[in-house]
DNA sequence: GATGAATGAGAATTCATTCAT
DNA sequence: CATGAATGAATTCTCATTCAT
């Protein structure tokens, strides 16, 4: 067996914490924060609830962890995409589709996201949240203004109501869409792309 | 001054109920259940905590009459919708209004159970969740349904995720619709009414 | 039996403070702040630690109390010897036969206050420690300068020094004189003035 | 790189131990016993908080060896001055000198003893405090009562007392008197054995 | 000698609930 | 109806200590 490097030591730290977070975002997730207790945690991971502040300093860290590196990562690859410069309407697919990618890989950040985000915005130390959302508004709405400028999408309609509506839609399906099951995050793609594109009404 | 008759005592108890299932339904819809504490509640009623188990049983008692009222009263009132026996086209529309009227007038029912009722569905006492949830999703499947088969509703859709489509966006708008503001009831309608028909796509 | 007033019954609750004060102040004079807990103080009080806290907003407010208001009252009743404009060595005699007395009345605010005050000077919260012992220096270095000029005490020693010396040999007392003992306040007294005045070397 | 002999690095060791001692001592004196964490002093030694068992057994064992190494110095010495014959009046002067002396180099021992002595001298495991204590109380009598003898003392002062009231005035200093600052433990000695000597009044 | 992960006991505090008055 | 005192269970967090590496 190999030696364990100063690096592999290090990995094995980070491993512990990641799956420490796994398990805190999906309880959390599923109960919400306030309900879920620290114990809950650590009995999952298998340790006593004391030993959690070996890894992490309060709950509330535990809780800001999740919600800052769900939200770096999707600023990031959300970022990239508009920078990719495609065509408002290609630009706004790929975005519906990047979101139903991340529902189905991350579905634990992105429901705990959409319960306490609301609420933890006002609370100090998650500032970073009204920030981070702030930019991604900013993207969709380039995107969907875009869009009207461009032809491709109906200049009748209120960026900023169509924005909010598209938002809540997208993120809302991880209360039932959920990975493994009926649906994959292409197949919803699909179905909400031509939801988005077409509405319900026939012609 | 008069003595109080036993009927109207029974008016202040009734007065003194609905006031403070007012303010718990606020202070749970802005902060969730668990993060809600009794006292809170108190406190805002101008009365000790204690003082609250003459007016209800329990702290889960208090949320389940919130819930219970708040269904059969959005229930009943899609009931009498549908039984108007509209077009599908014009009873969909209906709906939708109704939902946002009830978002206008009751926005701290409509955002608690957004926040609660996934996970309070699961638990005992809160069967009643699932029942009136059941029987209004099987109202606008039978609208869309209908629709499809009238020709007004695109028949290339998917019925059931087309429901959850409409129902995760409509009432998800209490995040951010909220009475007194720059939209109305009926100024947020029509702007989702339009979304829904039409999409976003021009032409 | 009287009825109960509302004045009594706030006199009742005051009472059950007064008596957990009491508690609080004689375990923590004889373990320290740290080493007392809310625990030690209940089971003394015959409730449980919780309970405490229908009381109190938190240890450190039992401390807190404690502590202002034995400050309150060693400074109201220096302010009267002071206002009473008796000679310097007058007063001097009665602000330390007041310090004994104080010992010998509350020798558990005493011993607290000599044990923690150092350290909690410097907390938050408790900054009036540090204005209520300026004044208190300020009326011994009056009275000690007063009898310099006016001749009553020698002119060659520091009244810095001097007021450091009074203050740590008087209160410091607190450690071995316990009233019922031994001694009183009114013998103890008498011996620490006759050390003040005179000093030990005989002539 | 030549390789650590075993003295040598018994000698590490040791350095290492006195090190943490001092560390220890000064985290003690300043904040209390039980307000110190052991991680406080493995924090400011470098290390981490299990480390220090390597080096002691307990935090108690910390405390233990800073006490009897302080007490044992210190006794150590009033032994030399008593032996040293002198007249009552010189050892007098030599035993507050010697005092001062030690606050001036070991403040955080004395501050430590001073805060923490009285409840300690009451655990099992510290009986060597009551032990050490009581010989140089003995020392301080005998001193007291062989100046009465001779002359140099006032007869009417109890000895008792008196000693109390320099073992408090004496020690006390350390909460104010910190090396390096206005006072040198000479001056402080020379004010100090005035006011012993002469007390207040003129004459 | 030191690390890093963990333990286990106990700390302060919170909170839904009860009940005599 | 409301108070005020209390309960009892649970919660977050701390901390001395252990131990394999």
């Amino acid at each position: 067996m190999a030696m364990n490097t100063r690096a592999e030591r290090a990995d094995q730290s980070s491993e512990r914490r990641t799956q420490i977070l796994a398990i805190a975002a999906r309880l959390i997730a599923s109960q919400g924060y306030s309900a879920t207790t620290v114990r809950d945690i650590a009995d999952e991971a298998g340790i006593l609830s004391g030993s959690l502040y070996h890894h992490f300093s309060s709950k509330e860290a535990i809780l800001e962890e999740i919600l800052r590196s769900f939200m770096d990562g999707l600023l990031a690859r959300f970022e990239e995409i508009l920078a990719a410069g495609g065509s408002p309407r290609d630009t706004f697919d790929a975005l519906v589709e990047h979101a139903f990618l991340t529902i189905e890989r991350e579905p634990d950040a992105v429901g705990l996201y959409q319960n306490e985000s609301a609420f933890l915005a006002t609370q100090t130390g998650f500032e970073f949240l009204h920030e981070k959302s702030a930019r991604i508004e900013a993207i969709w709405l380039e995107v969907i203004r875009g869009g009207q400028k461009s032809g491709a999408f109906r200049q009748s309609m209120d960026a900023g109501i169509a924005y909010r509506f598209l938002r809540d839609s997208l993120w809302s399906t991880v209360r039932w869409f959920r990975p493994g099951g009926r649906h994959t995050a292409a197949s919803v793609s699909r179905h909400y792309l031509d939801l988005f594109h077409n509405g319900l009404l026939a012609e």
